[in-house]
DNA sequence: GTATATGCAAAGGGTTTGCACGGTT
DNA sequence: AACCGTGCAAACCCTTTGCATATAC
């Protein structure tokens, strides 16, 4: 599952092409990436690829498995490979720095989640707002903001 | 704090106006309630009332502290009165229907993330997505979905 | 060779903004 | 009377889509 991206496309009935492999390197290397900014990472080793095709090929990583989105603000949701353990997004609403915490923090939280309700829910896929330590001891209330 | 909001809007600066009392009633009556929807339930009683007036006014009622808005999806953030309970949103990500379950549920996670990090998470501004009690036991994988 | 994927450009949905008018204070 | 708030329309993201070309298989 941690292994061969190229294998997985082909299981899920994609052709491999480069663009596929460069956002997919893309999404690795930057972590909580937007669309836009996997474009930019893309564009340093191939400036021809166009953001539609960006949009393209995130649907279909997500689809076989290969990354995941989360929704961290109003603005554009953030991609990350699935070889990264599973993770919540702390977003800061001061700073609107992003900081993970894994998921297994969350288990009690999902459990009883679960038996109150039935409800599974995938913690990961949304982030969580607050205030980061540093904000909260240095900015007043009422910074910038990150919504 | 659950009192008065037209006193509430002029300690905050902000004149009363029938848009605002307007949009803040269709908030209250709709829970989880999208800009949009807003609009639409206040045209019931006020025709006139623009798209525009809603987004500016939901501005100022949450600044005044209100309302509060959380991520339910991809698409546009869903306004509620703080006059309601707390409480955290869950999202099926199959039949998109939305239910709520108290903040006191995550009181643990949140004292352990603060212990951990320093974060004080907000909980309940972003929505859980993950699948609900009926679609996990009726529909299988992939269907219409929320996001 | 054929079906899929991409680039380009245009369209589409949601949200914001400039401006002149109207309402609240 | 002064200033804030609103309606209207245009502008602005972000994302999706139609179509012809290029590419993987």
């Amino acid at each position: 599952m941690t292994e061969a991206p190229d294998a997985t496309l082909r299981a899920g009935g994609y052709r491999i092409t480069a663009q596929r492999q460069l956002v997919l390197q893309a999404v690795v290397d930057l972590r909580h990436a937007t669309p836009e900014q996997i474009l930019s990472h893309v564009h340093r080793q191939a400036p021809g690829v166009n953001l539609s095709t960006v949009y393209r090929v995130l649907t279909v990583l997500e689809d076989v498995g290969l990354v995941r989105h989360a929704h961290i603000s109003t603005g554009s949701p953030t991609y990350h490979a699935t070889e990264e353990a599973p993770h919540i997004h702390l977003v800061c609403r001061d700073c609107a720095r992003v900081q993970s915490v894994p998921t297994s923090i969350a288990a009690a939280l999902v459990t009883e989640i679960d038996e109150g309700t039935g409800f599974l829910a995938d913690i990961g896929h949304a982030a969580i707002h607050g205030r980061c330590r540093e904000c909260r001891s240095t900015t007043k209330p009422g910074a910038e903001g990150s919504d």
